[in-house]
DNA sequence: CTGAAAGCGCTTACAG
DNA sequence: CTGAAAGCGCTTACAG
């Protein structure tokens, strides 16, 4: 009793004020404290100055553990990016997403707790669960297992850009079939037929959509499956696309390719990269395209003709959607895909026929 | 009563199962079920088994919720980043140190919010108190009154790569100076004396740091002041190194620069940039140094000479450092800076004293 | 317009 | 070894 709360000053400092110290201070309730803080009941204008007042001099902080506490609602999003390599916020396309996520919650009032899983565990997700978290953006590599052990907690989720559709769960995700058909279309445009494809991973969703929209478009206007060369990678990465196109730098000059088409623009950096230490003029003597739009595209040199996919709509969607989920809306309509949109940079350019890798 | 809790099986989906639902069905008390969970204090294995038991059947997570209130500690911290533009988490540099935050956290059993400060206002930080954080993680920007504002919480926190040193705080930072100086070591030694720089923002430490060392180790080697050029920029972008090089390149082929320098990676890439447009040949006949070793460094085409600064050892030690402040260690020792490391790469050589940009 | 009481889901002394 | 009680800081009916 002597110990607690002689002087305003000190207190302040040593701890934060509590509703209750304010109302002792006003000389009304906690409940009515409460109810000018919150706005909603009625309270006596004197009533309300003295407590506002005294919320100013004091700094009192609303304690949102305590009302989550009561309110059985947090305010907290939890984001799980399943990986299972290292980079997580800073990786180039799910950073951008998760940028926007923070944007747009910040927007909406909730806090965002970023976490990972690498070994695709349940653990990061339980976690969140005992944090109690309003809802759950997954992002990327999702199997089927963690989704059903997702589903059910019960607790509101959407997805963005996960490796497989599932029934009656929200999947924010951009037109990848589209985007392929449109690299196709721009590279067979500028008269490329002979075109040397690096493609990431099968199993995930979108890499296998834009191989799938490529090879679609290529038919479709008469070229055969025989005139390209599909190179399969065991990830999506810069180093990948380096390596793949190091062991296969002699299979390519002799197939006489004079493009290049990478499911994502790392994998199309990487390649270029081992492209330009080997002197290779790009576009001059072959072509290059990627997808995804990383900020990199756009800085490397050359840079990179690519599809753009709306990262940041993407991150933007998935927290709306989540709230109205999580406000149970009645009628949250699934989103539809995003627009991708072709990026035509130094990267490409018209076939030259007559290109010779012969030095 | 009827709704509530007649089957186990529906009530592990509809809600989760609290305390008091285990105990109601082990048949002891919550006292009891609580000391099981937490393992501190005696139960009898009987006890124990049926506890146990329930809480794997039922799906039992505790409330993390509930649990701070009591122990006064969310096992929750805040990362601030403050920064004008942008990108957040897919800062090249931060979000690395992001990364590294991340993954120790984990380890140490902490959840991290991530929130950014566009405007510098104190908003962010606030909503981080609402939330009892037991600890901040600053960094970035940071400015004197944020910090004095952050300090009046009386919550422990840590900053790092921040603008300025603070007394009393702890501020984990690079030897940027000595960085500086092995930059200039290394074009000095490979022949350049006249070199061309871009220096970042002078008002952040880091940047003014470097390019001190610089100079510092210019001089020592009685290279004039004169003989270099050093070139503001107002960020510390790939786009405004692009612009400045743009704008500069008569003075810099006027000047007969070999070399180039910027005090971050990025400014450097843009530079290059445009300097490879020109058909400039790196290094042959320029060479270019960067500061960070962000990812992009050893990507970019050709790959950049830069020093390593230790993003991810930043994030780790931050929050080992805020955790033993938060535990309230005693003998918490303030840590040393992070030993740079030069990396050279593909963009510098020896200069070639006859060069010439006359084509 | 205002206050006393109950309760959110836990933990922590304190009795037994 | 176990249970009843108090309390963390709020909000929300419910009386007055």
């Amino acid at each position: 009793m002597w110990e607690r709360s002689h002087s305003l000053e000190r207190e302040c400092i040593v701890d934060n004020p509590t509703i209750k110290e304010i109302a002792k201070h006003a000389g009304v309730s906690k409940s009515t404290v409460s109810r000018i803080i919150s706005g909603k009941g009625y309270s006596s204008p004197e009533a309300r100055d003295k407590v506002l007042g005294l919320i100013e001099e004091l700094h009192y902080k609303p304690n949102a553990v305590a009302r989550a506490m009561v309110s059985q609602r947090t305010h907290n999003i939890g984001v799980l990016l399943f990986r299972r390599d290292h980079p997580i916020a800073s990786h180039p396309f799910y950073g951008k997403i998760v940028d926007a996520v923070l944007l747009e919650a910040a927007r909406l009032n909730y806090s965002i707790f970023v976490t990972t899983d690498h070994d695709m565990s349940y653990r990061s997700a339980d976690f969140m669960m005992e944090k109690r978290v309003d809802g759950l953006i997954l992002i990327s590599r999702l199997q089927q297992n963690v989704i059903d052990h997702i589903t059910s907690f019960g607790v509101p989720f959407v997805m963005v850009n996960g490796s497989t559709d599932v029934d009656g769960v929200i999947h924010i995700v951009n037109e990848d079939e589209e985007g392929g058909r449109m690299v196709a279309e721009h590279l067979t445009q500028t008269g490329h037929e002979r075109i040397f494809i690096i493609a990431g991973p099968q199993s995930h969703r979108s890499h296998h959509l834009r191989l799938k929209g490529f090879m679609t478009y290529m038919r479709h206007v008469g070229i055969q499956d025989s005139e390209s060369t599909i190179q399969a990678a065991a990830t999506s990465s810069f180093g990948d696309g380096y390596e793949i196109m190091s062991r296969q730098w002699d299979a390519f000059r002799k197939g006489g390719h004079t493009a290049l088409f990478a499911t994502n623009d790392m994998l199309a950096m990487g390649a270029m990269k081992f492209l330009l230490e080997q002197a290779v003029r790009i576009p001059e003597q072959v072509s290059v395209a990627g997808f995804d739009d990383v900020d990199f595209a756009s800085m490397f040199s050359p840079s990179l003709t690519t599809i753009r996919v709306d990262a940041a709509e993407m991150g933007t969607q998935s927290v709306r959607l989540l709230d109205q989920l999580i406000r149970q809306e009645t009628n949250v309509l699934p989103p539809g895909q995003l627009k991708p949109r072709l990026i035509v940079r130094q990267s490409t350019a018209c076939s030259a026929k007559d290109q010779s890798f012969n030095d």
